[in-house]
DNA sequence: GCAAAAGTGTTGAGATTACACCCATGC
DNA sequence: GCATGGGTGTAATCTCAACACTTTTGC
C-alpha cells in the first residue's frame, strides 16, 4: 500500500434514561481485538466521506435518519497498528427511544455506553470522545442540534432534560423557558401531552436554524 | 488506484496593507490549469496531516513557523476531476511582513490576493475560502488565535487593526483596549514605539491561551 | 503651535442570574 | 384532598455599545 488509508468514525449520541450514551462496536481483529471502539470503517473509492458514515450506521444499527457532523480528522501515521489511516470522525445524534442493537453473533457486538464512563477505547478513540462531547456541549448553546435528540414534538421539560444531561449540570427552569422561547427555538404546537399529572404543552422546533 | 487519495489544501492567510490576504498558486496541470487555487500537495503515506501542511508551505514558500489549524475535510469524489481526492483542508497564519514569494519558473506561481476580492479558483476552493475565514472571524472573538497574524510585540492601534481587517468593520477604540486588557490576552512590555507621533506603548500576547 | 496618533470614563440598554409560589391533573 | 410535575414574574447584577476630549510627540 503506497498512500494513507482514508476511514470514517462516527461517535453516534442519544440520550437514555438520564443519561448521553454512546454507541461502541467490539473490535475483533488486530491488537485491539476485544476493546471497544466507535463504530466506522473504510471509505470506497466514489463514496462521499459523509454517505460512508451513514451508509455504516445504517448497516450496523438500521438507523437510517440521524443528525450528522463532522467533527475532526485524525492523520498520523500510527494511530492504527495496523497501517496508515487517515480517519475523518463525525458525530451523529440519534433520539430516543433508540432500537435495541441486534445481537446477532454473525456481527460485532454492539453497546450504548455512558459517555462519562467510557473505558479505555481501541484506536485512542478516547480522545474522539471527549472532543466529541465538547463539541456538543458548544453546539447546543447556540444551535438546535438539540433536535437531533428528540422527537417532533416534546414538552419543555423533556427539552431541559436534555440540556442538563450534555451540559452536566442543572438548570433553571424559568430562565430556560423564557430563553429557549425568545431565543425563537422552539414554538408551542397547541397539544398537550397527558400523563399522570397536570398536561404539559408541546413544542416543536422553530423552522429555521440559526 | 482501490481507494481514495489524501491531499492537504493550506489556506494561509497574512495582513498586508490593511487587507487580509490569502496565498494562491496557479494550477498547472489537469482541467484547472490556469486557474488559481490553495496550496497544498499529496500526504504520503507515513506522514502526519499537519507534517504534510507545513512541508508544503515550507517547500512553496520558505515559511517555516506558523500558526496551523485543521478546517475541514472535504470528500465529495466528484470534486477533482482527476479522481477520488480526500482533501483535509487547513487554515494558517503568518505575520506581516510576509516574505515576497520567489518567482521562480520552475515553480508554479505564487500571489497574495485579497481574500474578499478572490476570483474563481479551481476545485471549487472558493467555498473553502469562506470557511477558513468565517472561522477566522468566529476565532478572533474569544482566542488568542490574533497571535499568528502579528510580531512578538505590537502596539494596540496595530492589533485593533488586525481585528478591525479581519471583522471587516471599524471598533471602538477605548471599548477595544477595554476588552482585550480586561480578557488578559495581553500585557504590555513597558516599552513603546517612536514615530512621527505620541509614541504608543508595546503590547505582548500574554503566556495562557484560554 | 499645529498636525496626527495615543490614551482615557461614564452612561444606558439589554441580557443573565437568582429565587418561590400557584395550577392542573390523576388517583 | 393530596401528590406530582407544569407553569409563571421580578429585582439585582453584569456585559456591551455608544460617545468626545486631552495628551504627547515630531516637525
Amino acid at each position: 500500500m503506497r498512500v494513507p488509508t482514508v476511514a470514517v468514525d462516527v461517535v453516534l449520541f442519544t440520550i437514555d434514561a438520564g443519561a448521553l450514551k454512546a454507541l461502541l462496536v467490539q473490535v475483533r481483529k488486530g491488537p485491539f481485538a476485544g476493546r471497544w471502539a466507535f463504530p466506522g470503517g473504510l471509505v470506497p473509492l466514489g463514496e462521499a466521506l459523509e454517505d460512508t458514515a451513514r451508509r455504516e450506521l445504517q448497516e450496523k444499527t438500521g438507523i437510517a435518519d440521524l443528525y450528522l457532523e463532522q467533527l475532526y480528522t485524525f492523520g498520523e501515521p500510527d494511530r492504527d497498528p495496523s497501517g496508515h489511516v487517515v480517519s475523518v470522525a463525525y458525530f451523529a445524534l440519534v433520539p430516543a427511544p433508540v432500537p435495541a442493537p441486534p445481537d446477532d453473533p454473525k456481527y460485532a457486538r454492539l453497546e450504548w455506553r455512558d459517555v462519562r464512563k467510557l473505558p479505555r477505547l481501541g484506536y485512542g478513540h478516547n480522545a474522539l470522545a471527549d472532543y466529541a462531547l465538547a463539541r456538543l456541549q458548544a453546539k447546543i448553546e447556540y444551535s438546535d442540534v438539540a433536535r437531533g435528540l428528540l422527537p417532533p414534538e416534546f414538552t419543555l421539560a423533556e427539552l431541559q432534560e436534555v440540556y442538563e444531561t450534555i451540559l452536566g449540570r442543572a438548570l433553571d427552569r424559568r430562565n430556560f423557558r423564557k430563553r429557549v422561547l425568545q431565543r425563537g427555538l422552539v414554538r408551542p404546537v397547541k397539544r398537550v401531552r397527558r400523563g399522570p399529572h397536570r398536561p404539559a404543552e408541546l413544542y416543536a422546533f422553530a423552522q429555521r436554524e440559526r
